[in-house]
DNA sequence: CGACTGTTTGATTCATATCAACGTGCGTGG
DNA sequence: CCACGCACGTTGATATGAATCAAACAGTCG
């Protein structure tokens, strides 16, 4: 909590990777914590955008809403990343974590100040605008043009797929730490849908799915791109 | 073709309003015209990204393609606005004229010259980036949770719903000037589908669709809002 | 140990795609 | 100037993928 930013564990993933050592010690002052626990809102779609997160541990996930309750996750963020800066001056999405989430947040004057004063970290939040806006138009094909199967192939290829470790074993474990109905909120289907597409892609061996649910052993990585048919897989953190 | 830039009917509209009236003749040097037949291809995704283009008149679409031929229409591009500009030094839609076009074409390294000189333009095409995030959010929302209906009512609304100079009339006239099968690639649609909703509205006189086809008279903008349902409108130029 | 939440599985329905035919406006060439 | 051909749009019949409805089945937390 009032550790310095410089013993940060996620410093040089973020934002703050340009922030010169020297500067540490200011920007730890800037700077608040704030936890979540599961299923928290950390921010409201529509509301005064007063904040700017980053994700210390955890993970959260942003979202679009109807009035009449349907809702749309247009992305997740983990560690390293940051959120709830907009072209508006309310949020466009709302925020809610899906794991236990500890969050550093940024008053919006203060990040303003930040950006004036290092040109580094004003290219760094740019190029994350255009890797957005590309993770976005990823996430806009495969909703208006993927099957069920192939939406939920490659979304095990984008959020799974990290070899834990050692890279030598044909399995690889897919870790998903968050639930069905995320994972349906996120790819424009039903729970139940996205529960029978992983059954059927367990029943040919292309994967298996662990007793805690979460994880996905990825036995037949070939086989589940095929799956992904267009090939194209949609970029890591969508949104 | 040879015109200054000083008599560019769009430069007011584009983000060349940040260019000083005396900077123009050299702005004018850096810039070549570019003109498109409909249906011609302006550039292909993946492809090494050296240019920016600004749509001077015409409309464009920007798309994202699977390797079996599905398309999806990720936004269009009228007069004063800009593509081109990405994270990665390919492109990563491919844009194809609609109607006739002209572009103003700027080399990436002069763009990228003219944002180190004026501070006034990086600050507009980054406001701009934010903006086509939240446009591509709201398309993700549009893909994921909405009907057909109200994909179309919705598709009206925005691209629609300009008067046509006189606000008094209660009927607005909707020009659309992309053709039904775009329409449908725009809203993860068939275009039987599109076709349909379009029948529909009409019948419930909401609508009433033009001879030509290619104009919609909304009749009861009230009735349009209420099939756009959700309420919430999608941004102009989504993507 | 029992309620609860999340997941799976099954039966059925429904919205939208697909397949097919027809209409219509438009440009082209006779 | 008219007739043909073609691209585009509409309309209809049918098929189907995914949603909905319903129920059983964990794993988890008091």
């Amino acid at each position: 909590m009032t550790s310095d930013c410089a013993a940060c564990p996620v410093r040089r993933d973020s934002f703050c990777q340009t922030v010169p050592a020297r500067d540490l010690k200011a920007h730890s002052k800037k700077r608040s914590f704030v936890e979540f626990k599961p299923r928290q809102t950390v921010m409201v779609e529509g509301e005064p955008a007063t904040s700017l997160f980053i994700v210390t541990c955890g993970i959260v996930k942003l979202l679009r809403s109807l009035p009449d309750g349907r809702t749309q996750i247009v992305g997740f963020r983990q560690a390293g990343e940051y959120f709830g800066l907009g072209e508006r001056d309310t949020y466009t999405t709302s925020a809610e974590a899906i794991s236990g989430t500890r969050l550093c947040r940024f008053s919006r004057p203060d990040v303003a100040a930040m950006r004036r004063a290092l040109p580094q970290l004003k290219k760094y939040m740019n190029r994350e605008s255009l890797r957005q806006l590309t993770a976005a138009q990823d996430q806009v094909l495969l909703l208006g043009q993927m099957t069920a199967r192939e939406k939920v192939a490659n979304f095990l290829m984008v959020y799974g797929y990290r070899a834990p470790g050692d890279t030598a074993r044909p399995q690889r474990l897919a870790k998903l730490p968050m639930s069905r109905s995320e994972i349906a909120d996120f790819l424009g289907l039903t729970v139940e849908t996205v529960s029978r597409m992983l059954a059927a892609l367990a029943n040919e061996e292309i994967i298996a799915i662990g007793q805690k649910t979460h994880s996905v052993h990825v036995l037949n990585p070939v086989a589940l791109a095929g799956a992904a048919r267009p090939g194209v897989a949609i970029a890591r953190h969508a949104g």
